[in-house]
DNA sequence: CCGGTCTTCTACCTGCCGTAGAATCCGCGG
DNA sequence: CCGCGGATTCTACGGCAGGTAGAAGACCGG
């Protein structure tokens, strides 16, 4: 998985909170505090498409950019990511349990419950 | 977190792996298919200590080097720096636990069952 | 005290990323 | 159908991180 640069990152803050996607005058716009020049943006734009982060689509003159993912689907995947860099996962995974917070592991315990129950009674994901 | 390039991986990994602290010369013996110069290893050795990863003591001629954590906490650390991205907490675990495969969510889920005990008697970790 | 290690300093190169100007393209309004 | 103005592409530069290693200095054991 490639990473992120800081820009890069806060680029694609902005287009997994829009609830649309955005031209890169738009994105821009939210990002007025850095005061980027157009081209900045577009740039950082094609590389986040190049990237295989971002999709977009020719509307008019402009084009329009949206996320190939969600936020929560990349961060799940950066999860997997460094959990596969640990030669023992169990103990990655107890060291990790042992480190949330109680509400993230309340909220962990029943969407695991879920995912166990769906892989369950359908073909096994492992 | 300072991320890790990829011969400071393979160092790291040499150190994770090994029992005890090694030398630079031992390190680079495990990476010998590499057919680095010593002091290269060396250069990368400075570079991971510098970053708090390593952490180094002199015994006659040589220092040995052995990591400040174990693999499975620094892969626990990193997971939560990851999951820290996320705007919606809830919905990034309920990716991840979506993913996961069988074993590692019952491995999981019984580690946060053993995390949820323990702070459910003690103070709570939130 | 000498020699051979081990270490430190310094340096080069490459690739990634932030940044942006110049040139080109192209759709829309007239 | 033409030209304008914005959008895109091309190209580029500087900085930093990391891989790589030579040269020179520090230091321990014999």
């Amino acid at each position: 998985m490639l990473r992120l640069g800081e820009l890069e990152r806060a680029v694609m803050d902005v287009l997994w909170g829009a609830p649309e996607p955005l031209t890169a005058r738009q994105v821009a716009g939210f990002l007025a505090s850095r005061d980027l020049a157009l081209t900045t943006v577009l740039t950082v734009l094609s590389r986040l498409e190049h990237k295989g982060y971002l999709r977009r689509a020719r509307d008019g003159r402009a084009h329009h950019y949206g996320p190939t993912s969600s936020r929560e689907d990349h961060v799940a995947v950066l999860m997997h990511e460094v959990l596969g860099a640990a030669s023992d996962r169990n103990a990655a995974l107890a060291g990790f349990a042992g480190q949330v917070s109680r509400e993230d592991a309340e909220a962990l315990q029943s969407a695991l419950a879920e995912a166990l129950r769906r892989s369950g009674k359908g073909a096994a994901t492992a």
